[in-house]
DNA sequence: TTGAAAGCGCTAACAT
DNA sequence: ATGTTAGCGCTTTCAA
């Protein structure tokens, strides 16, 4: 049995109202009865009950957060400055890992609906637009995507520009001189990164007139183990044209496909040149380190609650789109070669 | 405005109660009553209120977890299985990343209480033992130590043995030939994992006849920059009398050991043997991989939910510790030399 | 078998 | 300036 707003009231010879009006500093109270009620409050060491608050005031303070994987390097720093901004700003995050379980993730914002959460945040590589769609139809929890896209939904969003980001680490290989590259990256379920970084690579390897052939094109996910796979399989059905580079559609990726060469013999960026994409610590960590496309991955996660909290507070519903800059960070695993 | 039972009551042309009764299959009501609210239900698209139950029942079905830093690669790692585990049995989870910020876990240990939490996950290094006490007190929300100790307080928790496995850690590099041994981990706040890790390899050492000389000690941290830190400090302040292992507290720090003995031009494992703790994915990613001391990561999440749920279904108070299995992992970062 | 009503802990409108 | 009261959305007695 807790301490209640009633037992402050009496405690200070006070009615409850006035217990709740001096400690929300609201409204009419007497310094008396003001200090009485703090007195009380410290003394039986009173904390109000968010239930009850948050079931009066429809308000809960809850930020909502469905991530495809917690334990990403890529996702957990995400996570991280999203728990960092919602605190600053007064929020708690209530999370959900989801790894590619769409029904999980269906049952979860369900959860978050029912538990009144104030906003919703999206980050994730595979989403069903559908199911969106209709979720977003049917309450007006303000969402914000997060390093992702819902094609076809009015919705909030916090993203570098994909499509150009893969773009440009193309004509970066390219102006290194390579001519025969790989892309190993994410499926193209829906319209989120995984689709947009492909046509980057797509229409760039194409407009320098060296369109990249399906064989050098795997798309199974973005970790590490995925890359290692991704590469291994290239080594066996491309043994006798292999490319001289090989560009991932993210560190994790690019941490596999570098194991995997060395695991058989090859040397990097002698033997293929690689590039990351994240900027996530791993890649920095490798030896070689490996070049990469940064994310402002931090920047992300904050300007996606500040978005949230806009979005929250405030009652008028648009729907911004933040992109924000992306850049291609050097390090030593890519190598200039004569085309 | 959303549906409320109200509404539902209504299109079915029942009471509220009946509503309510045939929803939560409890009490007598008509095969009629009963498909008409379900119809009503359907139809409006009804979901019961968490906020209101949970008020009512006392009983949130929240988890609040305090993790240390969410970004890395093991609390994420914990975090997932937590996740996982908790979701299964029908909880969500509330995180606080603290980065040893102990004011911040003071205001989220609240903030729980506050939204009366079911039950409380703490994970992670370093703890204030006076604050935990006093906390424990103030309230009977049942509470894990997930892979952290809280001495002095009756708490359940699940670990490994942390003094065992450092000490055959370091009997381990011995047996390889090593003497001259170098410890760098996490700090001695209270008597967590840090001071548990540190003892053992003080013991193992004086055991075996070559007790750790203190220059061979540093105890800053269990990141990857903590690693590189003072792999640095005792290249220069040793440089005379370099160490031939460094067994490292985590997994991060033997990457910033290793990749600062790199770069001053030293090889792993002929110049230093390099042994980790935790065997995180990193671990093995590296070239050389490195030998480590494995902890069971998931099973460490999973048993602590599993623990936790117990707590919060059963209503006795007892506090069980659980102490899970490590074994050490052979990889290519550790060889044997001639003593 | 069902409905009316109390109440979980709090805030806010209204009355004094 | 303060107290009384209604009610947030639900469950659960108690009465019918």
């Amino acid at each position: 049995m807790s301490i209640g707003i009633k037992e402050v009231a009496k405690e200070a010879g006070v009615s409850i109202a006035t217990v709740s009006r001096a400690l929300n500093n609201e409204g009419y109270v007497s310094e008396n009865s003001y200090k009485k009620v703090m007195a009380a409050a410290k003394k039986l060491n009173y904390e109000p009950n968010y239930l009850a608050q948050s079931l009066l005031k429809q308000k809960t303070n809850i930020i909502g957060v469905v991530v495809s994987d917690i334990s990403t390097s890529f996702f957990s720093k995400i996570l991280k400055s999203i728990e960092n901004c919602a605190s600053e700003k007064g929020y708690n995050i209530m999370i959900c890992s989801i790894e590619e379980d769409l029904e999980k993730e269906k049952k979860y914002l369900s959860v978050f609906k029912r538990m009144c959460v104030d906003g919703i945040i999206l980050t994730h590589e595979q989403t069903d637009t559908e199911l969106m769609i209709q979720l977003a139809a049917m309450s007006d929890i303000p969402m914000v995507a997060c390093s992702c896209r819902i094609e076809r939904l009015d919705c909030a969003s916090v993203n570098i520009d994909d499509y150009k980001a893969a773009y440009d680490a193309i004509s970066y290989l390219y102006r290194l001189g390579h001519r025969k590259i790989a892309y190993f990256g994410a499926g193209l379920h829906d319209y989120t990164v995984g689709r947009q970084r492909y046509e980057g690579v797509r229409d760039s390897t194409a407009d320098k007139n060296c369109p990249i052939p399906e064989k050098y094109v795997q798309l199974s996910g973005l970790k590490i183990e995925h890359g290692y796979k991704m590469m291994k399989n290239l080594l066996v059905s491309c043994k006798d044209d292999l490319p001289t580079a090989i560009f991932a559609g993210s560190d994790d990726v690019a941490v596999g496909v570098m194991n995997c060469a060395f695991d058989f013999g090859y040397r990097v960026p002698e033997d293929f040149s690689i590039l990351g994409f994240d900027n996530s610590e791993i890649s920095a960590c490798m030896r070689p380190s490996i070049s990469t496309v940064h994310q402002p991955i931090e920047e992300i996660g904050y300007v996606s609650v500040s978005l949230l909290v806009d979005l929250i507070q405030k009652e008028e519903r648009q729907y911004p789109e933040v992109v924000l800059p992306y850049k291609i960070v050097e390090r030593d695993s890519c190598m200039k070669i004569s085309p």
